[in-house]
DNA sequence: GTGCCTCGAGTTCC
DNA sequence: CTCGAGGCAC
């Protein structure tokens, strides 16, 4: 035991080592405590431990570790989870319905990889698990971290309750150092219905489906709470890892198995479609007495070294699918149809439905895209559902597209009765009466009120304050338009937000005497917006909602001009279709005529134009830091980018050269230093051969740019 | 012109 | 999540 005196003495080496054991002492404590019920020490030595931890730590603040007991279980709880970044990001699956398409997917593996036909390509086969993913990460055999999938690339900290579940094991002999596993929490039909009769009993709430009921559970803030829950996992992927788990996907699973992790039984190999196919009639057989909910089959190339060849696209590996299982349906009908405006005008129709039980969950509302979609027609005029129209009155099939997004399917025309008249898409705007119109050659008729649409003006600022732009903390999209809808604190456009702590005073601040506000959360709202008046230049490019610019699109753009006064310099003496300024535009890459004339117009829209002004007008906007280009490995080389990518997109790819001072040119010239040829490249690549271009790939690349994969 | 691949926009429910 | 469409390579 170390006493505060001892604290006090300690050099940097020895407190490490003290925290080090502490770490570990405490993981080991609590993993005794939550999964087996039968605590390794009493309660007050666990707090003496815990103190000196935080003792420790709050004298020697940088030896703080990234597993600190401080901020795990026990730890009071706060508010939310912990963001965690992953790794490696954790990636979704493509989806596949038909035979056709499994058939497709080993077709374009064998492409890509440039396999003969009569060349032999294994796969695995195994159910997938309708649960919620997660990410185990262990050090030196000790489980350090679990997280949730989140958006891919950050999740959230779940670690308390994760220890709690039996099937994750805490410590993991012959482990690799460093080890991320990747699978599936999910709860056993059994266990569901337990748990139900328990929450009926106790007068909790019930839980919809055993999917909803795991993601409540691995959720909770109170890892007791996950604790009391029935908890299962299947271990199937990996992040991170330093070294191999095995050569083959069968190996690694195995290797899975051995560590001590759930692995499904029903894991296969087989060597060609068929056999992928016949293992999906089987386990569609067996799906019902399982025991536990599947959504379909995930097939994988077994060769791990193929499946690095294959790589990623941008949020999918190229060498794994999930085969669905055909979704769920559900019957009932139309009491009515009504028209959503969206932030560029576009007339969305929904389906008011009586409510109905689709995949365990309620749905009452259903999309119906747009207007050829009501009128049984798809964008090109084909007919869809053997072109039947939607009418209000209809009884229709319902299913949830993805298991999430609730369609009509169909629509049982014998039904109909005799009243029945097809629907009338309006031809004006519901919201603001301008005209609605349609553009040659698009889908959705739009309203054409611009800012003066309600509808538009508010969602557009529903758009400016959410995440990825301003995301300014109080004023969400239920804020937003209660403000708008305000007459004495009205916020009609962005400017009005940077001038509401302004205006409220010279209103006798009665903010903080509205229903639900008061002296405290009105400060918060004012600090929170002050907070945002600095905004780097991308999130503000974002922020402004022109039609094609989404995050993305911004990021180059804020990329390619660095600070605001260039954007706007450009965007100002920019003509349409023509001009220097136009051709800029247009060099750059991701920006083709269709963004650069809705930029342009949005510049010199007066309407728009005056909006933006007042808007910048309270603003500070931070210039895109650049790095300094001297010393940059490749400053003032001429770079060609060629074949596919894979560990960044093509636009990226240039964005990061040109940080560095690069040139990224089209096409190879004798003028071009340097080709970077993905899998896949073609005539460039024997060009730069020809001149005697110097030729890297992507990974070599990365290297040169220091940036590691 | 065709055929990927990505992105943008709009959608529901918890 | 899905659809449509923009952008780019061939």
């Amino acid at each position: 035991m170390t006493d505060a005196k001892h604290i006090a003495a300690m050099t940097e080496a020895e407190a490490a080592i003290a925290l080090a054991g502490l770490a570990k002492q405490l993981a080991e404590a609590n993993a005794a405590y939550h999964t087996d019920d039968a605590p390794v020490i009493d309660d007050a030595t666990y707090d003496a431990l815990k103190q000196q931890n935080a003792a420790i730590e709050a004298r020697f603040p940088n030896l703080k570790r990234s597993d600190s007991p401080s901020d795990q279980v026990g730890a009071p709880i706060s508010e939310g989870f912990g963001k965690v970044t992953h790794a490696q990001r954790m990636m979704s699956l493509d989806n596949a319905f038909t035979d056709e398409d499994i058939v497709e997917f080993a077709a374009r593996i064998r492409k890509f990889l440039g396999l003969l036909d009569s060349s032999r390509l294994d796969f695995t086969a195994e159910p997938k698990i309708d649960g919620l993913s997660l990410s185990l990460r262990y050090e030196n055999g000790q489980l350090v971290q679990a997280a949730t999938r989140g958006d891919g690339a950050v999740g959230e900290n779940v670690t308390a309750n994760a220890r709690t579940i039996s099937d994750i094991p805490e410590f993991c002999k012959d482990a690799p150092e460093i080890m991320e596993v990747r699978g599936e929490v999910y709860m056993s039909h059994d266990d569901f219905q337990t748990l139900n009769v328990r929450q009926n009993k106790n007068g909790d709430k019930q839980f919809a489906n055993p999917r909803n009921a795991a993601a409540g559970s691995l959720r909770q803030l109170d890892a007791n709470i996950t604790k009391s829950r029935p908890l299962r996992f299947f271990a199937y992927s990996w992040g991170e890892l330093s070294h191999s788990l095995g050569k083959t996907q069968k190996e690694a699973i195995k290797r899975l198995k051995y560590l001590g992790f759930s692995t499904n039984p029903l894991t296969i190999g087989c060597s060609d479609t068929a056999e992928l196919l016949a293992h999906y009639r089987d386990i569609e057989a067996k799906r019902a007495t399982l025991g536990y909910d599947i959504d379909g089959v995930v097939y994988k190339v077994n060769d791990l070294g193929l499946q690095a060849r294959l790589g990623f696209r941008s949020t999918t590996p190229r060498w794994a699918i999930a085969h669905k299982f055909p979704a769920e349906i559900a019957h009932t009908f139309i009491e009515a149809i009504e028209i959503q405006v969206g932030r560029t005008g576009a007339l969305s129709p929904v389906a008011r439905l009586k409510p109905v039980t689709v995949g365990g969950v309620v749905v009452s509302n259903a999309t119906l895209h747009n207007e050829d979609y009501i009128a049984g027609r798809d964008g090109k005029g084909q007919p869809i559902r053997g072109g039947r129209d939607i009418r209000v009155g209809d009884w229709v099939e319902i299913y949830r597209a993805g298991d999430v997004i609730p369609k009509v399917r169909d629509v049982d025309v014998s039904k109909r009765g005799p009243d029945s008249q097809a629907y009338t898409f309006p031809k004006i705007c519901p919201e603001c009466g301008s005209d609605a119109v349609r553009e040659e050659g698009d889908s959705v008729r739009r309203c054409t009120g611009g800012l003066i649409c309600p509808a538009q003006a508010v969602e557009k600022l529903k758009h400016f304050v959410s995440r990825a732009a301003f995301d300014i903390e109080g004023l969400g999209s239920k804020q937003v338009e209660a403000f708008f809808n305000d007459d004495q604190l009205s916020i009609r456009e962005p400017a009005d937000i940077f001038s509401l702590a302004t205006r409220d005073a010279a209103n006798n601040s009665k903010l903080k005497n509205r229903d639900g506000w008061g002296d405290k959360s009105a400060e918060n709202l004012f600090a929170a917006i002050e907070e945002k008046r600095r905004i780097p230049l991308n999130r503000l490019i974002f922020a402004l909602g022109i039609r094609h610019v989404g995050e993305n699109s911004a990021n180059l753009l804020a990329n390619h001009f660095a600070n605001w006064p260039a954007f706007e310099t450009i965007l100002t003496g920019a003509q349409n279709g023509t001009g220097t300024e136009w051709d800029e535009l247009m060099s750059i890459d991701g920006v083709g005529s269709v963004m650069a004339a809705a930029l342009v117009n949005s510049f010199h829209q007066s309407n728009s134009r005056s909006s933006i002004d007042r808007l910048v007008a309270e603003l500070e906007v931070i210039p895109l830091s650049r790095a300094d280009t001297t010393g940059s490995p490749v400053a003032g080389l001429t770079v060609v980018f060629t074949g596919s990518l894979e560990q960044m997109t093509r636009a990226e790819a240039k964005a990061t050269a040109e940080t560095l001072g690069a040139k990224v040119a089209g096409s190879v010239s004798a003028k071009t230093d340097l080709l970077v040829a993905g899998p896949g490249a073609g005539s460039k690549a024997k060009k730069a051969a020809d001149l005697g271009v110097k030729v890297i790939d992507e990974a070599e690349w990365l290297a040169l740019i220091g940036r590691n994969t």
